[in-house]
DNA sequence: ATGTCACAGTACGCTAACGTACTGTACTCC
DNA sequence: GGAGTACAGTACGTTAGCGTACTGTGACAT
C-alpha cells in the first residue's frame, strides 16, 4: 500500500561508517582511512512530499499530517551517515522510507553492538522529540535510502497542539520500547545464527521486499556484537539450509518462512508489536 | 530529600514469585507448591498520601501534584508480586518508594531476564500509559515496599491537560529507553561479575541506603538471566573482595565505589541517564 | 536440643563463542 | 587480461559460561 521510493545503487560503501567501527576494523587490521568522506545530506527530492513512503507518517490523521507537510522534507540518507552521536543533540527527527537506521550502543572498550533498528515503521529522533536530550550511542545510516525529516521543534510544537499526534508517537515508543526490551533479552540468550536469521528479516522487513541487501560479514558482526567469523558460520548454515544467498558483500533472502524457524521468537514479538501499533484503530 | 517508607521485613519470601520462575525452579527440582499465596495488594496507608518518597512525582509540579492526589493511593507491595503478565493490561500506574520492580522478559523455552529496573527514580506502567497496550514479559516486585498508584485512565487524563506533566513522563520514557538500551548491549558484551556488581548496585540504589537485600542467588540468577552456580562464583568474588556480605538469603552492601569499580560502566550510563531527567530544570 | 531442608559452594565435562591468523577467490581497476 | 585487494571461509587453541550434580551448613521448626 505504500510504495517505495528508489533507492539508490548498492556497491562498494560498506565497511565504511562509524568512527567505533573504525577501531573495530583496525583491530582486524583493515586499511581505514580514506573513509567517510561523503557524508553530508544531499537532498534529492526536496518539495515532493506528496508520497508518503513512511508508514508511521502514513498512519497520522489528514489534519496532523496537513500541519506537518509544510516543514517535512525528503534527504537521501548515505550508508555509514551517523545522524547523532554521543550526548550530540539531533536537529532533526527522521521517518526512513526504504533506509535503514541502526542505533548503536557501546562499551568501554569501543565494541559495540545494535540495540534498536528503525525503518520505514517507525522514526528516527524519539529522544529529542521526547527530552530534548540525547541517545547514549549512535544512530547511523545502515542500509542506504530516502527519509522524510522535520526540525524537532516543528514536531513538538505539533504535537502540542494536537492529541492524536501525542497518542500516535507514544504508541510508536511502546513498540520501540518492546525492540529494545526484547532485544536485551535475545542478546543475552540466543545464540548467533538465531540472532543473524532474525536480524537479516527484520532488516529485509524495512528495506522493501525483493531487495538484496548491501550488508559485508564484517558489518553484520559488528551489529550483532560478535566476531566475523562467528558470522561467516552462522551465515553460511543459514546459506547451505537455502534460505539466504551471500555474495561477497550482498546477501538475498531467499526463504522467508525457513528464516523465520532458525530465528528466535524475537522476530515475532518485535514484529507484532510494530504491526498492533499501526493497524490497530486510529488514535 | 525524599525520605524513604519503612518497608516491611524482609526474611523467607524470596524463591517464590513468578509462575515461570517457579518453572525454573522446577528445573532446579526444588519444591515449587506453597508458593504464591499472599500476593493481594493490601492498601496500608490509604490516604495519607500527604508525604512523597518518589522522585518523580517529588519532581511534578505543585499543580500537577495537586490534581493528581486525588486519585493517588499508598500500596504496599509483596514480593514475587506481579503487577502485569503477557498482554495483560496494567490498571494503575505505579511510582515505587522504595519497593523494586523488574521487567523481564523470557523466551520460548521459558528461562527468562530482567531488561528493566523501576525504583523511586520512575514509574511503572509506563506502557499502558503511552498506549493502552501492554508490555510483553512480566513486570513483579523484585524488592517490597510502598508505591503510589493511580489508574491508568486518571492519569491519562491529567497528562492530556498538562503539557508539564506530559513532558516529565516523557523525559522518563527516554530515560528508561536508555536503560533498556545499555542493558541490551551490557548482556552482549560484558561478563558476569560485572553484571552482577552493577545490579547489585542498581538495586541498592533503590531501595535506600543502608539496606539488607533480601536476595537469594536463585533470584539473582533469574534476574541475569544465568545459572545459580555461576552467580556463585561472581558473588563469591565481590565478597572476597570485600564488597558485599552475602548470607544466605541475604547481601549486604559494604564497598559502593568497589561494587562500582567491578560493574561495568553500564551502572553510569544508566544512573546519570536518569540524575539528568531528575535534575535538570523542571519541566 | 535435634532434625530437616533450603540455600550456597564446588566440581566436571561440554559447548559456544572468542582471538587470531592464514588461505582462497571474486571483484575492481588498470 | 592481469594485478591488486577486499571479502569470505576456515582452523586452532583458549575461555566463559552451561548443565548437572553432589556436598556442606545455617536457619528454622518441632
Amino acid at each position: 500500500m505504500f510504495a517505495r521510493a528508489v533507492r539508490a545503487g548498492h556497491c562498494r560503501y560498506l565497511g565504511e561508517f562509524a568512527p567505533r567501527y573504525h577501531a573495530l576494523e583496525a583491530r582486524y587490521a583493515m586499511s581505514t582511512e580514506k573513509l567517510f568522506a561523503e557524508s553530508a545530506n544531499t537532498p534529492v527530492y526536496s518539495g515532493a512530499t506528496d508520497v508518503l513512503h513512511n508508514r508511521l507518517l502514513g498512519k497520522m490523521s489528514d489534519a496532523d499530517l496537513a500541519a506537518l507537510v509544510p516543514y517535512l522534507e525528503r534527504v537521501e540518507l548515505k550508508v555509514g551517515e551517523v545522524l547523532a552521536k554521543g550526548r550530540a543533540l539531533l536537529t532533526h527527527v527522521y521517518f526512513p522510507e526504504g533506509c535503514v537506521i541502526s542505533i548503536v550502543a557501546y562499551t568501554a572498550d569501543g565494541t559495540g553492538v545494535e540495540v534498536g533498528t528503525i525503518g520505514d515503521e517507525g522514526m528516527v529522533g524519539l529522544s529529542a522529540y521526547f527530552d530534548g536530550d540525547a541517545n547514549e550511542g549512535e544512530t547511523l545510516v545502515q542500509i542506504p535510502g530516502s527519509a522524510m525529516r522535520i526540525r524537532v521543534s516543528h514536531l513538538i510544537a505539533e504535537a502540542e497542539d494536537s492529541p492524536s499526534l501525542r497518542r500516535l508517537l507514544n504508541r510508536f515508543a511502546q513498540a520501540y520500547m518492546t525492540q529494545l526490551a526484547q532485544n536485551g533479552a535475545c542478546n543475552r540468550l540466543h545464540n548467533i545464527e538465531q540472532r543473524c536469521a532474525r536480524w537479516l528479516l527484520m532488516t529485509h522487513d524495512r528495506m522493501g521486499r525483493p531487495a538484496v541487501m548491501p550488508l559485508k560479514q564484517q558489518f553484520l558482526a559488528f551489529m550483532l556484537g560478535v566476531r566475523r567469523a562467528g558470522v561467516s558460520v552462522a551465515a553460511g548454515a543459514l546459506q547451505d539450509a537455502g534460505f539466504i544467498r551471500y555474495r561477497r558483500g550482498s546477501i538475498r533472502v531467499l526463504d522467508r518462512p525457513g528464516l523465520q524457524k532458525a530465528s528466535c521468537e524475537c522476530y515475532e514479538v518485535i514484529h507484532d508489536a510494530f504491526e498492533r501499533m499501526l493497524t490497530r484503530a486510529p488514535v
